[in-house]
RNA sequence: UGGGGCGUCGCCAAGCGGUAAGGCACUGGGUUUUGAUCUCAGCAUGCGCAGGUUCGAAUCCUGCCGCCCCAGCCA
């Protein structure tokens, strides 16, 4: 996969439910929508191609950290070895040593597996295959089909010629055989400066697809250490050479790749049709994946990290894959936004909203419920009797009693967010605490503020409220109390750290402007805002790295593997619940 | 003035000659001890534009227009 890539994709009938055909195969029943690469996989199926066999692919480089983009094209290629009975192999495209490493190796297969899937054996890298694919070239050399060049790189690029014009053939073009077998092998034996040659296929420089005039195939690297291969080559094959190899070596059916490589595809079918190779994969193309408010380039994502501009490639407002875990969005949830964007070869871009929606509607569904107050505000309940502390039995989750329940300490001091209370309400619609009025204690009681108390600066800092003690789990008697607010008993609650996150860039296509410089001022200042005097209810004092709750009103929280100076919980926002209030809000500003 | 790809609702996306699926978003109603969830309803006489073929066209033909990709010894 490229530099600038995203890869993308769709797809996956694990356990996502979406309208769509609902295709019966041996061993497994799912609801996966078609698209076109589906059909013609269909196609290849009903008239026996492959002998019926499907075998995918997922061929990341390991330069970097997997992103939504590659969320894409995992989906779709594991998801059709699953539906379609076949296979899909995990293989490294690791021929550009230069950039590659082994850290970016382990990420890649942590998070193909925490997405869901499994290669099983099926694990491989394309510097698997240097020796079988030294020996392709010999052939290629053997054939007359391909030549040592010594053009330097600048030379080269003008006897390429351009969009519009044809380029001229190399001065080394017509080298015989035995002259390229020789160079080629002391190409190898390093008997040459990086740089001063390359093999290249001999094609037609007069092609209309610039892609066809004698493209590079081989390159001198030395004094790089390749991750996999150490030092045992001083010589690399280039992509297009390596990738329609490595395919046919694996027995790869349909190679799935971007619409950027369609350019390409003449190339790949080119080496196949060359050379005796065991099959010949077909490549389909589909479109690149682009999501609002995120860039998906892996040049600048590596940047952001490497600016300082995030703490690393698992920041939760990374999109990567490793970013979203630590965010706390569930890979069912990812895997469900890749089959609701589908498959096509249209240029695209995906709002946020899509992918958050995937996330809240699963975490809604398993996320049990717990209350936490992000900034509190202290409230004394006056007719509460001093020392008292009742253990309220509650639900974990309002629509589904297989969750459970927990026990929620309640005293005469407790503490609610501050937002929650208003001396005066700003309009008719407002349902909270104003001084005066009445609110329900969500799972507790109905409580009435009496008096405010105030500091020297006029902030509020405390609240006198006394409860009614006939309205536990019971409407109170001749009033409707509408409000409903979330709250935690101050002596029993546990203090913690909340992280809140907001989208990294605050323009929606941040990545717009070709540039690599302008992004980074769309970065958004407040994409992380730190809460430090957060309390949280005693049932969220043993919780797990990764685990997930819904805190009641404010919205999906995970916890993070981080702990505070004084080891207090760290908790990352997930997302907001839906807030209609805001809209309410700003309606009600409005029209007073 | 080269080659390749794409244009169906604000964003995705079905459709493959028989009279515009679905999701997200949005709007309005109901339920609700989360202003959450859930639920009901609404939301393209129209498929980039213009002609043509046909009883019938988003689907076929022709011509335009627009957008994306390609000139790495990156993938």
């Amino acid at each position: 996969m490229s530099d600038n890539d995203t890869l993308l994709t769709t797809t996956s009938g694990l356990t996502t439910t979406t309208s769509g055909l609902t295709t019966t195969t041996p061993g497994l029943t799912t609801t996966t929508p078609g698209n076109f690469i589906r059909h013609i996989i269909d196609d290849d199926i009903a008239t026996n191609k492959n002998d019926g066999k499907v075998v995918t692919r997922f061929p990341p480089e390991p330069n970097g950290y997997l992103h939504i983009g590659h969320a894409k094209s995992i989906c779709l290629n594991f998801g059709i070895a699953e539906d379609y009975n076949g296979t899909c192999h995990l293989r490294f495209d690791d021929t550009n040593p230069h950039k590659e490493n082994a850290e970016f190796v382990q990420s890649i297969q942590d998070d193909v597996r925490w997405l869901g899937y499994d290669w099983g054996k099926q694990h491989f890298f394309a510097s698997d295959y240097f020796e079988p694919l030294y020996d392709f070239a010999v052939q290629l050399i053997e054939k007359g089909k391909a030549y040592v060049c010594d053009l330097s790189a600048e030379e080269m690029r003008k006897y390429r010629g351009t969009l519009t014009e044809p380029g001229k053939d190399s001065p080394y073009r017509n080298r015989s055989a035995e002259e390229n077998r020789e160079l080629f092998a002391k190409m190898r034996a390093g008997e040459f400066a990086d740089g001063s040659k390359v093999l290249r296929a001999k094609i037609d420089m007069a092609a209309p697809n610039i892609n066809l005039r004698d493209p590079t195939i081989y390159r001198i690297r030395h004094g790089v250490v390749h991750h996999q291969t150490g030092e045992s080559w001083c010589i690399y094959p280039m992509y297009d050479y390596t990738h329609c190899l490595s395919d046919s070596l694996e027995g790869i059916t349909h190679s799935l790749c971007t619409l950027e490589f369609a350019d390409h595809r003449p190339l790949y079918d080119w080496f196949l049709n060359t050379l005796e190779t065991p099959c010949h994969p077909q490549q389909i193309e589909f479109s690149r994946l682009s999501l609002q408010y995120t860039i998906a380039s892996k040049r600048k994502l590596t940047s952001l990290v490497n600016d300082g501009h995030v703490e690393g490639w698992d920041d939760p407002r990374m999109p990567t894959i490793a970013g979203m875990r630590r965010r706390g969005y569930p890979a069912a949830a990812i895997r469900d936004f890749c089959v609701r964007i589908g498959v096509t070869k249209s240029d695209n871009t995906v709002e946020m909203g899509v992918l958050e929606n995937c996330v809240r509607e699963n975490l809604n569904e398993h996320a049990p419920r717990r209350m936490a107050v992000l900034n509190p505000l202290k409230v004394v309940i006056t007719n509460y009797p001093e020392g008292q502390v009742e253990q309220l039995t509650v639900a974990n989750h309002p629509q589904n009693e297989d969750m459970g329940t927990r026990e929620i300490p309640m005293s005469r001091e407790i503490v609610i967010d501050q937002n929650d209370f208003l001396q005066v309400a700003p309009n008719k619609k407002f349902k909270r605490l104003v001084h005066g009025g009445e609110v329900r204690l969500r799972n507790g009681y109905v409580i009435r503020c009496d008096e405010m108390i105030k500091n020297e600066q006029g902030d509020i800092i405390e609240l006198r409220c006394r409860y009614d003690p006939a309205t536990l789990g019971a409407s109170p008697e001749g009033r409707k109390v509408k409000g409903v607010i979330h709250w935690v008993s101050a002596a029993q609650g546990i203090s913690a750290e909340v992280r809140l996150y907001d989208r990294l860039f605050n323009h929606p296509a941040p990545d717009a402007a070709k540039d690599d410089q302008d992004y980074a001022a769309h970065l958004n200042p407040e994409s992380m805002l730190t809460l430090t005097r957060c309390v949280l209810e005693p049932a969220l004092g043993e919780t797990e790295d990764g685990e997930y709750f819904q805190f009641e009103r404010e919205g999906y929280f995970c916890k993070d593997q981080a702990v505070t100076a004084d080891h207090s919980p760290v908790f990352n926002r997930t997302i907001t619940l839906r807030d209609s209030w805001a809209k309410i809000e700003k309606q009600a500003a409005q029209s007073g």
